[in-house]
RNA sequence: GGGCUUGUAGCUCAGCUGGCUAGAGCGUGCCCCUGAUAAGGGCAAGGUCGGAGGUUCGAGUCCUCUCAGGCCCA
């Protein structure tokens, strides 16, 4: 601080008059308070928000504001209901809040149906943890199945009514506008329903097929798994090599084209000259081959990583087009790739390599090989294709040795080679994990993953491992139960996506929906369509069967034969029943009860031919006891919420985290595609996930993360400030989150509430708010002069709504925030309002001028609150309802701002040379603090500014105008300077009033220093 | 290992189809105001654009490689 001039120092005299003048201005005041108090004010406005419409609440009372506009269909994805919504959630539903505001506000009908999953293993596994902690599970091993099901059906079903409950405060509690007094459930009856419709249609479409087929298996849960169920963690395996004896020695010789004599001795050294254990590209040249066969029989080299399921190996499949070289490796004889002789050797740091002979994998194809330890007396040992060399062109050069070990039964190309050999499907892997009976004694019962080590061992005993090493890769979990997946071949429903559609001609489910996604979705970000069409290209059929209680029922019924029925035509005659009852029906009734709608001989499937004997079958039959896939029944919510309910479809938005494009934006495509021909929405956008400060997942298990938790965010930030962070983020690519910028958030909050704060507390004597509203007649009174400047703080208005709502359109908030806050800041705070405050102040309350302004505040609070009522709901709804009345006004207590709409346009225009008075402004800002050092001017108001006026444009605006916008006394317009000057008024008379030497300030008669414009205000003349 | 994606001032981000001394807000420093006051205002200092190479008259902006993250998968 540096010492106080002398001049800019009040006389004694001029103390006593300011305190006297002080009482003479129209100093702001408000209600509004400065402090939010956010924690305590936005819990009573929900209750007042609740109390509208004659109690039936705000969303009711905005859905009925645009009963009749055009609809704007946002349809959203239900969460998990489970545990407490965290700040993943937060995001996710303020940014769909968002987005339904902003287009209700933009004019649109916008319906908004919160909706939960409520079926699936995480919540049967909680309520069976905790069957198992009380001791009740005993109890219900003694039951039926059928009663077992719905004793933890009941148990499931509680448990998802709770958090349903819960999310649904917490999700109100961030003040998002949505039917909550009507969601979608996935486990309400009418829900289920239509879950089965849909199934049906895809039915009909000839899509849905049972087989068995290796599938992702959770050993912990005891179930199919599909690709969204499951994680990827880095897990600890053994990589083994194995030698598989040829069965016939002399046909692999054969093979390598080597001639029926013994080789030579002098060519067989193992340990002399240039053998090495790194052989050389020359050492696997032509000229070093022999002619002549080894007397020892060849074994085939196999590399798995999953030991494990060598006893269910029943093939070994070769690329035809690669080239395979016999190599003696420490004194074995063995057939692997010739490209990988080199790294194996290496890797297992065999002590001597040798390539004999070279020949293409085609050659191999047909050979037979003895598997270690099974030999062909089990039940899927006597097919003629067991243990044979086969052809695969899946097979790589990448890792391995070029030959890879088939198992139909625990791999999905495994089994694609295995359907088209004519191998059996072998699973020797029981669903908790342990080996059945058909294996070797010594594994009988074994875990899986102990029979990685005893397999090893096994094989290092009987000679037939080559190398073996622990390594780390990263491998799929159960989501649930985070242990280690397998894949195991079980019979199961699937959705087929290359099958041809019936009726569709010559379209498949894949086919469909890369058409769809390449041209007739909107992607938001763009990048998202690449990423969806790449998993789309890759992915399996759609495994929809789940073994577990707590679920939709796949229902298929299984007849004396042992063969399922299930027609489309059966299953919608199960919806209906479900419809009725719930899907509870299924465990509770009889089959011919759960099929009371159905008409066998109606069914095309089945026709009035065989529909008697259908009939009788069916009675006898026994429900399956699969249930679907939670993702087919959030995959199907599209008609489950949408068809069911008369909504538009498709919907014109989806809006989740980008792991959804695999997840349930996928498999809603799919199933509509299936269905309807149709996407089920015609955007979709996605947004990153979350992570802490440093980019890194956030860890449930920080020390802070107490102060992530949503509840706490609330009590600490309030919804609006977390909301106003919400929209803040760059939400297309993860979001770093941090307790500091919540602090940011919340200044920038402040600035905002601040600025309409004060535009609110200089309109306390106002009363001609309708002709200052939208369409009234006070603008174009106060701005109708071009070059006033209030006529351009409302073309900054006019530009910032379009903007604003522009970006809102794109669902770029960011932008949104960023242009309101410069706004607020920048153009109000620091230029037109601190420009207009003497005016305001100190002209007569009721002048022209003032009121002028007046009627402008009013405007651009009004349009300001509803530009900003999509982001903070509580906060533009307070200042609006203090705009209208406050608190005195009656009818206040049912205004409401989020019935209302933005305001873009006012009809107003200002003046083109605005840009060199703002360009000016700059200029002069500069030249008034250099004038801090140089002159000693440390007060604007003790400064003149003379600016320069060449084209004669400044000259066209009011001098009083451009000196309030400078913050100076006055203003003089110089044609001919070329730069700005300051001047030092300090000499000069300073008004008591408004503190300003403007050149009129003179001795009145009431004594006091006064400019004549204050003295007017006062009431008191020229002494 | 593959697909998609990110890396610009201390922080959060803008920088369109390659072209003025790379912008904004926050934060920081200095200063003003005390009639928006647990407020308001002014000025200023901070990046050579993750790294390396290349194309070009010219690259943050295109290409190749590379480092460090994220999501999804194998």
């Amino acid at each position: 601080m540096t010492a106080p001039t002398p001049t800019s120092l009040p006389s004694p005299a001029d103390t006593g008059a300011a305190k006297t003048y002080k009482d003479t201005l129209n100093l702001p005041k408000t209600a509004f308070p400065m402090k939010a108090n956010l924690v305590q004010n936005e819990p009573a406005t929900l209750k007042r928000w609740a109390s509208l419409n004659n109690g039936e609440g705000l969303y009711a009372a905005v859905r009925k504001a645009r009963a009749g506009a055009s609809p704007f269909t946002f349809h959203d994805g239900p969460p998990y209901a489970n545990g407490s919504i965290h700040l993943g959630h937060l995001m996710n539903k303020v940014l769909k809040d968002l987005v339904v505001r902003t287009r209700t506000m933009a004019g649109l009908d916008t319906p908004y149906i919160p909706g939960w999953d409520c079926h699936g293993l995480p919540i049967e596994h909680k309520v069976m943890t905790e069957l198992v902690e009380s001791g009740k599970a005993d109890k219900l091993a003694t039951l039926t199945d059928d009663q077992r099901r719905m004793a933890v059906r009941r148990e499931c079903r509680k448990y998802a009514e709770k958090y349903h409950k819960l999310h649904t405060q917490q999700m109100m509690r961030l003040l998002t506008l949505a039917d909550y007094e009507h969601p979608y459930l996935t486990m309400n009856p009418e829900y289920e329903g239509a879950v089965l419709e849909v199934l049906a249609g895809l039915m009909e479409r000839g899509l849905v097929y049972r087989a068995l087929k290796p599938v992702h298996w959770s050993i912990a849960n005891e179930t199919a798994l599909a690709e969204a169920e499951l994680e990827y963690y880095d897990r600890e395996d053994h990589s083994v090599y194995v030698d598989f004896e040829a069965a016939d020695g002399e046909a692999v010789y054969d093979a390598f084209g080597l001639v029926d004599e013994p080789e030579t001795e002098e060519d067989d050294g193992d340990d002399d000259d240039d053998e090495s254990a790194q052989p050389d590209a020359e050492s696997a040249g032509e000229p070093r081959e022999l002619r002549g066969r080894p007397t020892q029989r060849p074994t085939f080299m196999i590399w798995t990583t999953t030991p494990w399921t060598l006893p269910a190996n029943l093939a070994i499949a070769v690329n035809p087009e690669f080239t395979y070289a016999l190599v003696r490796i420490d004194g074995n004889i063995t057939v692997m790739a010739e490209a990988a002789v080199e790294r194996v050797t290496k890797a297992a740091r065999a002590e001597s390599a040798r390539v004999l002979a070279t020949v293409k994998g085609e050659k191999l194809v047909g050979l037979k090989y003895r598997h270690p330890f099974v030999d062909h007396t089990g039940p899927a040992h006597t097919a003629p294709a067991v243990f044979t060399v086969v052809a695969a062109d899946y097979v790589t050069l990448e890792d391995g040795t070029g030959l890879v070990h088939t198992a139909p039964g625990h791999g999905v190309e495994d089994y694609q080679t295995g359907l088209r050999i004519g191998l059996p499907i072998y699973c020797p892997v029981r669903g908790n994990g342990t080996y059945d009976d058909t294996v070797p004694q010594w594994l009988r019962g074994k875990d899986v993953w102990a029979a990685n080590e005893l397999v090893t061992r096994h094989l290092r005993d009987s000679g037939h491992l080559f190398y073996d090493h622990k390594f780390t890769h990263s491998y799929p979990h159960d989501w649930r139960s985070k242990t280690p997946t397998i894949f195991r071949s079980t019979e199961q429903w699937f959705v087929g996506v290359d099958k041809p559609m019936t009726g569709a001609h010559n379209t498949t489910l894949r086919a469909a929906a890369l058409a769809k996604t390449a041209s007739g979705v909107t992607f938001v970000p763009e990048w998202g369509r690449n990423r969806m069409r790449g998993m789309l290209e890759s992915r399996p059929d759609w495994c929809i069967s789940r073994q577990r209680a707590w679920g939709l029922p796949i229902p298929a019924f299984m007849l004396p034969d042992g063969s399922m029925f299930m027609t489309a035509a059966s299953v919608l005659a199960v919806a209906r029943a479900v419809r009725e009852k719930g899907s509870d029906v299924w465990f509770t009734g009889t089959p011919e009860e759960l099929l009371k709608h159905y008409d066998a001989a109606s069914d095309p499937e089945v026709g009035p031919a065989k529909a008697s004997a259908v009939k009788a079958t069916l009675v006898q039959s026994r429900k399956g006891g699969d249930i679907l896939d939670v993702w087919f029944e959030s995959g199907s919510s599209w008609n489950a919420v949408l068809r069911e309910r008369g909504l538009p479809y498709p919907a014109d938005l989806y809006l989740e985290g980008s792991d959804q494009h695999r997840g349930w934006f996928q498999l809603s495509l799919l199933p509509a595609l299936g269905v309807t021909g149709e996407s089920p929405f015609k955007t979709l956008l996605t947004h990153g996930f979350i992570n802490d400060r440093d980019g890194k997942k956030l860890s449930k298990s920080r020390p802070d993360a107490k102060d992530y938790e949503v509840d706490n965010l609330l009590a600490n930030f309030g919804a609006d400030v977390m909301r106003w962070w919400v929209a803040t983020l760059s939400y297309e690519n993860d979001v770093k989150a941090d307790t500091a910028f919540f602090t940011v958030s919340g200044e920038s909050y402040r600035k905002v509430r601040n600025t309409l704060r004060f535009m609110l507390s200089n309109l306390y004597d106002f009363g001609g708010g309708d002709g200052a509203g939208p369409g009234g007649t006070g603008l174009q009174t106060s701005a109708s002069n071009s070059t006033a400047l209030d006529a351009w703080v409302l073309s900054e208005y006019q530009k910032l709504a379009q903007e604003v709502t522009g970006a809102y359109e794109a669902y770029d908030f960011r932008a949104a925030t960023s242009r309101l806050y410069d706004f607020c800041n920048d153009t109000l705070s620091a230029t037109y309002l601190a420009a207009v405050k003497d005016r305001l102040y100190c002209d007569r309350a009721d002048s022209a001028r003032r009121r002028g302004t007046q009627t402008t505040l009013f405007a651009l609070t009004d349009g300001l609150c509803r530009l900003l009522a999509p982001i903070m709901p509580h906060t533009a709804d307070e200042a609006y309802r203090e705009l209208h009345g406050g608190a005195k006004d009656a009818q206040a207590a049912t205004r409401c701002v989020h019935v209302e709409k933005f305001v873009t346009s006012l009809g107003t225009a200002a003046d083109a040379g605005w840009a060199s008075v703002l360009r000016a402004r700059e200029a002069a800002l500069q030249a008034i603090e250099k004038a801090k050092g140089e002159l000693g001017v440390e007060n604007p108001l003790d400064a003149g500014v003379v600016l320069p006026d060449p084209e004669g444009v400044l000259a066209r605006f009011d001098p009083r105008d451009l000196a309030d916008l400078l913050g100076a006394s006055r203003v003089v317009l110089e044609r001919g300077a070329t730069e700005v000057r300051i001047l030092d008024l300090r000499s000069e008379a300073r008004c008591e009033r408004s503190w300003k030497r403007d050149g009129t300030v003179k001795r009145r008669s009431d004594g006091g220093m006064l400019t004549d414009r204050d003295a007017e205000a006062v009431g008191v003349d020229v002494a």
